[in-house]
DNA sequence: ATAATTATGATAACAATTATCATTATTATA
DNA sequence: TATAATAATGATAATTGTTATCATAATTAT
């Protein structure tokens, strides 16, 4: 039977209030400002089991660590290609429910049981493309 | 300046020949028949080169190794959160072009530059739905 | 043919994550 | 409320996936 943990409340609520997507690492430290004594494995069991409640999400991002993420609402992760950073794109409830449904279409097409998409894209962000151009 | 090389070309042509994701291990392995003496870092090296060069695509899997994909086709990934296959689901050229476009303008909409994006999807595959039913 | 350069293969090093296990915190029960 | 049962923790060892190093081999240029 599950239990409740100090850590894990901590680890749900620290993510849900800041709006980067931290890796397990980064987070790590961070909360030790709060738990001084909280351990890494404490930080990357509790990250696997809130991912598996569907409290939070995991980002496999094209470079280093995973990260995650406390925002559920629908949105799509941009990592720029230079700096590496992930960006949130919102997207309007009209799209979100127009691409959601296409995407639980075609997975019924293949017999499967939708649980979960996420659409990545990759790119230049803002910043960088300026600093690109001025450097060539 | 870049120089031919077999291992490489024997890399492209094994991932262009399967329908499956293999990881570099999984190619690495299969790989030797063709070509015993090949060593693993090749392997990973050129994937990666591939990857660059936009000859193959690499697919961030939410369980263990990277998977590389010989398929350039737009299409969608799906993983099975169960047996952790990933399957390959078509669109058609419609879909495509009114996702892409979607995505594209979303992008552009943070001020970024698009490259690449990709749909994953995950839930239970065809096979594990019925073999979950069976268990419980 | 020889020189210059890039790619290879073996393996060491590294980073991210998971496993182990004795101790501590939480929940159930007497 | 005390005690028993069990799950979670934190330290750290172990593992996994991947990248770096470097002497040697293959490819390309002269």
């Amino acid at each position: 039977m599950k239990k409740y943990s100090r850590q894990r409340e901590l680890i749900l609520n620290s993510l849900r209030n800041r709006t980067d997507h931290p890796t397990a690492e980064i987070l790590y430290k961070d909360l030790k400002n709060d738990m001084p004594g909280i351990g890494i494995a404490t930080v990357y069991r509790n990250l696997a089991e809130l991912c598996e409640s569907g409290s939070i999400l995991k980002i496999k991002s094209n470079t280093g660590a995973d990260r995650y993420d406390g925002k559920l609402q629908p949105h799509i992760h941009f990592e720029c290609n230079e700096c590496h950073e992930i960006y949130d794109i919102e997207i309007e409830e009209m799209s979100t429910r127009r691409i959601e449904n296409e995407i639980r279409r075609l997975t019924e097409d293949i017999g499967a049981e939708y649980a979960n998409s996420s659409i990545y894209i990759t790119g230049l962000c803002k910043k960088c493309k300026v600093l690109v151009n001025i450097n060539y």
